[in-house]
DNA sequence: CTAAGTTGTTCTCAGATTGAGTTGTTCTCA
DNA sequence: TGAGAACAACTCAATCTGAGAACAACTTAG
């Protein structure tokens, strides 16, 4: 039987429940290091874990409008600066026994923001932290989150080495020097400075001149940068590929 | 509120039915074109389009094993072959009004199979086949099903540039030159042959040679061809990128 | 059986890209 | 004012890529 026969002859109320989350790996960089956002669960299960941010999708909404909300009420974020969030799907997590109490269907996605404000005090009990990713166990962590955000990570990786989204960690404006960091903290080691700067700057699309050059030199010195911003490329041609880690066959 | 405060006092019969399906966008490739399976509906809504396969998620599976069991039923396979085909996860469809009749949030699937038989007459009403995907309009196509192949059609192409799965197109054994065809039909160009060829040994654990060669050379000439079979890599280091579209910036 | 044409495989070679290091200059801090 | 830092540009060798040629092993047509 396919799904639309099954449809027309379907009564909703006479099937087992499903539930339909969307869930939130919101990825920030902070003091030179990766920090994601979670929320520490009150009530069991698994209370005292840390969980993604993520609820219900709501009957009139989009999966990612449903993401964007739970993003927006958790980081009290709005307007201009949460548009500039970037939101993509990661993966969907569907597993018979992911909550012990019901089956819940959850739709991940994955975010990258600049450097955000300490999440305002939530109406609910819950609490809201941005945590170095380095931090975490998947032990400290409610239901499969760990294996969600593992998948997060690595995306994550790999979707700096063919897309400009690195940019979207940054200000609108950045220097070269700025977008080296996000690489090397997101990647997780140092890149060359010089060829980094040379591929950045071929790469048509990636960044684009404003003229202009940060006020101040570094802070412990050395010259003023130029800025940039986004260009409008989608795609890096050719991609930004990390270095092979040594054993590339296993 | 978020997530698991919500379900701890939630009773899911008091809320608006969601219902979440599979559905597969299986590719394979016959006579060097490549093809897609599609059902043929043959009751409204969108009564003699065409439509991915796919139905709900039983209760008890996983959404990997619903996809698989769709496949099955559709093209009859089972057993060794059935495991041979590549199955992951593509992405998932939810807006509020893709299909009239409920809320329906569909998981998509991407397979690659290596050229199957024709699916078998099944016990329902519509009738399932092998379409070409050049002879595909999206007015022909039911629901957003249009969209979700050409998302499947675009991760093909790419899956292609930094995974070894273009050997899941094939038989266990294969040839450097069919392992080529499968890179042309699916991104629909021609490649260099001698510089394919190098590259395809060049990457380690892409393919492993078995020692013996084809029976006999080409159907117009040519040597025996050496035969290969996939090797243990996951990924492709360095990858093998499909030649820059004219238009890279855009 | 032979000739003509096709194809798998290996080379060659020029151009582009990459990794690593150097240089020069501008800036901050002590 | 001097020492150290860091941006930006450059150099050079090693590697990778694209394009083409060579050649032997095969096919079929005649």
């Amino acid at each position: 039987m396919n799904e639309q026969d099954f449809l027309a002859a379907y009564d909703p109320r006479d099937y087992p429940a499903v539930a339909v989350t969307v869930d939130v790996v919101a990825l920030t960089i902070r003091d030179g290091a990766l920090h994601l956002l979670l929320i520490r669960r009150a009530a069991p299960p698994f209370a005292g874990h840390w969980a993604l941010p993520g609820g219900f999708v709501r009957p009139d909404e989009d999966l990612a409008a449903g993401a964007r909300r739970e993003l927006a009420e958790e980081t009290g974020l709005g307007g201009e600066r949460l548009r500039r969030v970037h939101l993509e799907q990661l993966a969907t997590y569907g597993g018979p026994d992911r909550d012990p109490r019901m089956r819940v269907v959850s739709v991940a996605h994955l975010a990258f923001a600049p450097d955000l404000p300490d999440p305002v005090a939530d109406t609910d009990a819950d609490d809201a932290t941005w945590l170095p990713v380095t931090a975490l166990t998947s032990r400290q962590l409610a239901f499969d989150h760990g294996r969600i955000i593992d998948d997060g990570l690595e995306r994550a990786r790999s979707k700096l080495e063919y897309t400009p989204l690195a940019t979207r960690f940054l200000e609108p404006e950045f220097t070269i020097t700025e977008l080296r960091a996000v690489y090397e903290t997101v990647w997780g080691h140092p890149l060359h400075a010089g060829n980094f700067h040379r591929k950045v700057l071929s790469v048509p699309g990636f960044v684009e001149s404003t003229g202009a050059s940060t006020e101040r030199g570094g802070a412990r010195g050395g010259p003023r940068a130029k800025l940039y911003r986004a260009g409008d490329a989608r795609l890096l041609h050719p991609a930004l590929l990390r270095p092979a880690r040594e054993e590339t066959v296993r």
